[in-house]
RNA sequence: CGGGAUGUAGCGCAGCUUGGUUAGCGCGCCUGGUUUGGGACCAGGAAGUCGCCAGUUCAAAUCUGGCCAUCCCGACCA
């Protein structure tokens, strides 16, 4: 991909808005867009980042046994009032009245319509411990959004609900999570993150853990959240299943949340230095930026092509800085967008058959340009 | 919702106190030229319903009123 054609627009200036470095960072590099207080649109370079995030949640869900699935974002406002969380949650649910008069919600969270679907699909214990999973946009209308993509009212939740026999299925189920999220956090540059015993709140339920990070602020910002939910909603919801003595019994559940806009958020906040985000490879929106300081020689431009070759057939995605900026705004520009790796081809390096590697979190190699490719599948291997 | 602040070109701001030329500055953008290893330079150019509506006035970015939007502090959350 070529940075010009690419929808990339940074800014040396701090947006007035902004008062966390994430959400600095967020704006100035283009990863998002405010559309109005508390909604961003994610743009192609952010977007790529939201999905690699989305990937590692998969991978460390599916591994546990969860299966994915999409319910809804819309859902009629009956099953709230069944749950009797429509008082709870107040003026956050986001409602309307459709043309049949009929009270429709902008799905907050998902409890009562997942509930009320294995109420009515299961009925055996042959058919648990069940896990479901999805990965989607949720609504709530909050009272003051901010801090850019921290909090906002329309957000890109992974959302995991359990489904056991009883309190002891439910406790592997709840220790499976654990260890899932402490996958997914540390996988996204977030080992830092602290879990805690927390207030289970409008979830209801018994026992939960948040895990949080501290912010440079001093602010905590909270990643994710576990509950052990307990017999709450399929009592309401009627869903209960027959153990192997025939009897009814109510499905015990636990329900786990992660805020896949804050683990992006959190990991700039903790991956960053004055001169912009450092990536970890595992969530950067490119492997490879390739710098060619001065692109209008024709030797260099086969060549950053032919490169550019290599490093795909090498499963690598690479972005091509073509525009024809003096180097201080390349360079800067990389710093800025932080992608890790990057590959800097200057006209007197290139004379005498090299280029430089450099990575964002600091060092650099001269090394010979036959030997590129080699060099960075060493770099990614050693990371 | 309570308290505080702001709204002027894509971004960051000055001008408003004391109303009066064609509304400015920096960055960015476009054209031509010179530059190219850490935010270059010269010349030319485009871009504004001064948040919106009303009022006062010969005259409003500037004064008055209402509304809207945004941000900060508090309760809430992934």
């Amino acid at each position: 991909m070529f940075y010009s054609k690419s929808f990339i627009f940074t800014s040396k200036e701090i947006p007035a808005e902004a008062k966390i470095a994430s959400h600095q960072l967020m704006l100035r590099s283009s990863l998002i867009k405010k559309i109005s207080s508390g909604v961003y649109a994610y743009l192609p370079l952010g977007l790529r980042v939201l999905n690699k995030v989305r990937e590692i949640i998969r991978e460390e869900m599916n591994k546990t046994g969860a299966k994915e699935l999409s319910l809804s974002v819309l859902q009629p406002l009956f099953i709230w009032k069944k749950s009797k969380r429509d008082a709870l949650l107040g003026k956050v649910i986001i409602s309307f009245t459709n043309r049949h008069k009929k009270q429709m919600v902008l799905g907050p969270t998902h409890e009562e319509i997942i509930t009320d679907l294995v109420a009515q699909r299961i009925n055996s214990y042959k058919n648990l411990p069940l896990i479901l999973y999805q990965i989607q946009t949720k609504f709530r209308d909050e009272i003051r959004p901010r801090y850019g993509v921290i909090r906002t009212c329309e957000f890109t939740m992974k959302d995991a609900y359990s489904f056991d026999k009883d309190d002891a299925g439910l406790a592997q189920n709840y220790e499976k999570m654990k260890i899932a999220y402490q996958n997914i956090f540390s996988r996204c540059g977030l080992s830092h993150c602290e879990m805690k015993e927390a207030d289970s709140g409008i979830m209801g339920g018994r026992l939960s853990h948040e895990f949080v990070i501290y912010l440079s602020s001093g602010e905590e910002i909270e990643l994710g959240h576990i509950f052990k939910l307990g017999t709450k909603y399929s009592e309401v919801f009627g869903a209960n299943y027959s153990d192997e003595q025939g009897r009814q019994r109510p499905i015990v559940m636990g329900c786990y949340g992660i805020g896949v806009d804050r683990i992006i958020a959190g990991c700039i906040e903790k991956n960053h230095d004055e001169k912009g985000i450092i990536w970890p490879f595992s969530l950067t929106p490119y492997d490879v930026l390739i710098i060619p300081l001065d692109y209008r020689e024709k030797r260099i431009v086969s060549y950053v092509d032919s490169l550019l070759q290599e490093l795909r057939n090498q499963k690598m995605e690479v972005l091509v800085d073509d525009r024809s900026e003096s180097a201080g705004i390349k360079l800067n520009d990389a710093d800025l967008i932080g992608i890790p790796l990057r590959i800097v081809i200057g006209k007197k390096n290139f004379a005498q058959g090299k280029v430089e590697i450099s990575l964002r979190r600091g060092g650099r190699i001269v090394c010979n340009k036959a030997k590129v490719v080699e060099k960075v599948l060493g770099i990614l291997k050693g990371s």
